[in-house]
RNA sequence: GCGGGGAUGGCCCAGCGGUACGGCGGCAGCCUGCUAAGCUGUUUCUCAAUGAGAGCGAGGGUUCGAAUCCCUCUCCCCGCGCCA
């Protein structure tokens, strides 16, 4: 959630943010339409609790001197009666105005272009040299600005649908039976190939100062709540019935809360801490995209970054998180780009967001396979986390950053890593020590 | 799942109907040739702030007054049961 007092202060900055991110301005004045009056019934209520407390603590006197105090103990009663009016009115106050508060978008960065739509998200930087089908030319140039690297091919590469298929490596029919669409029976060597992936992320990340957890993939709400924004909870979250706990969509959220209602030292941070968990996720939204196959499903396993660092640091572990992550997708030798998220599309809790977006050849298209986040103080305040610092406690920034999300990342092997036959799959060299082959046919 | 014991400020711990004790740590100051020790203050949240209110795992209840008594729930520890 946003800074309350900074709001009351300064309106006009969230004001503009809203108009930025082409948001409804709708909750902004419901906040100061409630706000006036929950602090108005508060100095009241605090004003009959101050009236109370000297008449209650007159009774224990005059109990010791044996004096009257029925009349006291009454005009007690009558001051809870109004003092009870109040607060109850001012509970239904406060659910209002926290629910405007928790819909008020974070702040900008500077740097954050301001504009609808993914189209519009501007193309940082390209790496790699990507194999580009002859007809998919004009739209690779386009995406990257006409700096991207790329060899022509005369022939489209086959789809991870059909590789796959091809090569017994996943069974979507028969999850489709027992699950349901966008489930999936990873097998044999992919199975393998992801899990060289995990050790492979897991290694880097600690080598690069990360402890390593694997989170509950659980959370209750209060959690869960803190952590993320109601549109994920509508959009992405599975709940258990019956019972107080939603399945993670990622371990960011378990990593954030972790930490929920805490004081930290200032000398604790950063914190660096990568999380190893599936990811649960509805795509409720996503009707009818990338139906076939195993790009887009509702259960994956993930390497997420994530950061808890002062408020002056936070830039520069963005820079930190995605050049991780670039790191990553360097070794394995996958073409990308990264973008600069614009205002339209990015998250509420995000003051800027990077998209790694690899290249998808049987698509023609790069699509997003990694989103680094700074949150800013937006996601600790509302868990509640600060840190002690001399001249007072402060809510310290976190950000997020994806390493290895495994389905998106193997589609990306098979697309890019294809032999000259189609009829196998080349394993990255950094990934050989994992696996122990270096290749994947049908035999 | 059953029985017993717990949860108190950043940490440890006392209090068990009269408004949170003490210690440790942190911060500020005093003192000292420096450091250490010692001494003093401070340490959470909210508000229209020289003031006031809230806060003892969470939520209810009893009472003029609840950390303290009652009810419900959560989590932790010990034992029993079950179990990969």
């Amino acid at each position: 959630m946003i800074d309350v007092k900074k709001l009351r202060e300064n309106p006009e900055i969230f004001y503009k943010v809203a108009e930025n991110r082409f948001y409804g301005k709708e909750f902004i004045d419901r906040f100061f339409e409630l706000d006036g009056k929950w602090r108005e019934n508060l100095k009241q209520i605090n004003d009959l609790k101050h009236e109370k407390n000297i008449a209650t603590e007159s009774i224990s006197r005059k109990i010791k001197e044996n004096a009257d105090v029925e009349t006291i103990k009454e005009s007690v009663r009558e001051l809870n009666n109004r003092i009870s009016v109040l607060e109850t009115e001012q509970k239904n106050i406060e659910t209002e105005r926290n629910s405007a508060v928790y819909a008020i978008p974070n702040l900008l960065h500077e740097t954050v272009p301001i504009c609808k739509g993914d189209e519009n998200n501007r193309v940082v930087k390209t790496w790699g040299v990507a194999q580009v089908f002859r007809d998919d030319v004009p739209e690779f140039r386009n995406a990257t600005n006409n700096a991207g690297q790329y060899m022509i091919t005369e022939k489209k590469p086959i789809s991870h649908v059909d590789l796959a298929e091809k090569l017994s490596l996943v069974d979507l029919e028969r999850a489709g039976k027992v699950a349901g669409a966008r489930f999936y029976y990873l097998k044999n060597r992919l199975l393998k190939l992801e899990m060289a992936l995990e050790n492979f992320a897991v290694d880097f990340l600690s080598e690069r100062g990360f402890s390593v957890v694997e989170p509950p993939f659980m959370l209750n709400y209060q959690s869960m709540a803190g952590a993320t924004d109601m549109e994920t909870f509508r959009d992405t979250l599975y709940k258990i019935d019956g019972e107080d706990l939603y399945l993670i969509s990622t371990s960011e959220h378990a990593i954030a809360s972790m930490l929920r209602g805490e004081i930290l030292d200032e000398k604790e941070l950063p914190l660096r801490i990568a999380g190893f968990s599936p990811c649960f996720r509805k795509e409720a939204g996503a009707h009818g995209k990338d139906t076939k196959g195993i790009f887009r499903v509702h259960q994956f396993n993930k390497i997420e970054q994530f950061i808890f660092c002062r408020e002056e640091d936070s830039w520069d572990f963005l820079e930190e998180l995605l050049q991780n992550s670039e790191d990553i997708f360097r070794k394995l030798n996958i073409p990308y780009r990264v973008v600069n998220v614009c205002s339209g599309e990015l998250g509420s809790l995000a003051a800027k967001k990077y998209d790694i977006e690899a290249w998808f050849g049987s698509q023609g298209k790069f699509r997003e396979v990694v989103s680094a986040s700074n949150d800013t103080d937006y996601q600790a305040r509302s868990l509640d986390i600060r840190y002690r610092t001399k001249d007072g406690n402060r809510t310290p920034h976190t950000l997020n950053s994806t390493a290895i999300a495994t389905t998106r990342v193997l589609v990306a092997i098979m697309e890019n890593n294809q032999t000259d036959d189609g009829e196998g799959i080349m394993v990255p060299e950094a990934l050989v020590p994992y696996t122990g082959f270096d290749l994947i046919t049908s035999e």
